[in-house]
DNA sequence: GTCTATACAGTGATAGAC
DNA sequence: GTCTATCACTGTATAGAC
């Protein structure tokens, strides 16, 4: 009944070590803060999802800013680079803006939990002057996105009418809002009940965005999705 | 030095009553509601607000869910008769289309902590039986659009392409995001510091919905915005 | 690294005096 | 209609045994 392992080599550990356990901790935390909210969700419930108590966590983790923080920090940092890198392609500004929408999608699906914490919690960070880096980087990541719009006016792709800055604002939440509609990784219409996957709503936001900006002469221009996603996939390295 | 009322007549109150006193309750419980969310905002403080003590408020409300059922079920429902008897006026989809955006930025202009509370603690509502009814009316308000929008099809006005359910999320997100901007009656960029008005993004948010809809042919053609205006103005008796 | 036990502040809500 | 006082509970966080 009960076997012994071999004596030489390390034994099964009965208690998780190291990193990988905090790895457990961070992606838990991240799917209840999601799905409840930060400050809905305890430390105890934290806690029992991996098997511990409340206060065993205390020792991966300082406070419970300090998960958020852990959550957030990097991969919103990664997000504006990755945006930069984009930005700065020496193509025209409707591929960069199509680039742009594509790829807030890729980091989307890539890490669900922490982007929906990005933009539902941000009554919180906005009190909490700790966490005034959140809105920094969206600010830095408006700066990018509207450098790119007043670059496709000048160049004559886009309308020359459009305010760069509200336009921004419209297309940035749009994408935010689609891809938060995308809970489990598609998105069924409370209506007719029929189901969009990500791939649906991604065509639909980018349709969107292109219409927005799109002089009446180009707005039934070919989208150039393929030439887009490849752009993303070579720039970003995957 | 103590100065007395008139012997016949109410002798001026010491302690407000009736109505008023409750109106004063909503008011400040929807503020703060707004401001920090409804679960973050404590009965104790409500009542600081208002010059009394946290169990007094439990004379003007059985429970704080009660509050919160107070303060947004009457207003969403009118909102939604509002939109119902918009999209029923006899006139064209756009139009109707036009008068709905411009509605519902009147609605949240009138009613501005309300409507915010409608659209940021969708969370809760979600996880609380018996505020299921928000869902519901969110889903009401969909069909009613959704319908616009199919007979802005059939009309041959609208694009045929359109998926008539993404769109109406994505203009029904475009609305509530724009007006959510609209903190106190103006929005600032963060970016170059320019100030907009109520007037500006309302006007920016119908040409983005109406651009979203219309073929090619009609991309350019004049908003209508004043004969949607009167139209609002007329229907709901303003 | 996890547990036990606990400190301490804050929560919604109630009972009864005034 | 408001206040005082309090209950039962949950929250984050800590100290020290194992």
């Amino acid at each position: 009944m009960h076997a012994f392992a071999s004596a030489n080599g390390p034994a099964a550990p009965r208690r998780r070590d190291g990193p990988e356990r905090r790895a457990q901790i961070l992606a838990t935390a991240a799917e209840l803060f999601a799905e409840y909210g930060f400050e809905q969700t305890s430390m105890r419930e934290i806690a029992k999802r991996v098997n511990m108590l409340a206060g065993s966590l205390y020792h991966h983790f300082e406070t419970k800013d300090d998960l958020l923080h852990a959550l957030i920090r990097d991969p919103q940092q990664q997000m504006i680079r990755e945006n930069e890198r984009l930005a700065a392609l020496p193509v025209d500004a409707e591929l960069r803006l199509a680039a742009t929408v594509i790829a807030r999608f890729h980091q989307f699906s890539a890490n669900w939990h922490v982007h929906v914490l990005l933009m539902q919690e941000a009554n919180f960070y906005r009190q909490h002057a700790e966490f005034s880096y959140v809105q920094s980087a969206k600010n830095q990541a408006s700066l990018v996105m509207t450098r790119i719009l007043d670059e496709g006016i000048a160049a004559g792709l886009f309308r020359a009418e459009i305010d760069s800055y509200l336009t921004n604002a419209t297309i940035s939440q749009m994408i935010s809002a689609a891809a938060g509609r995308l809970r489990q990784g598609a998105f069924i219409s409370a209506v007719t009940g029929r189901e969009y996957g990500l791939a649906a709503v991604l065509d639909h936001t980018l349709d969107c965005a292109l219409r927005l900006v799109r002089p009446a002469a180009r707005i039934e221009a070919p989208v150039r999705r393929a030439e887009a996603e490849r752009l993303v996939g070579d720039c970003l390295g995957r």
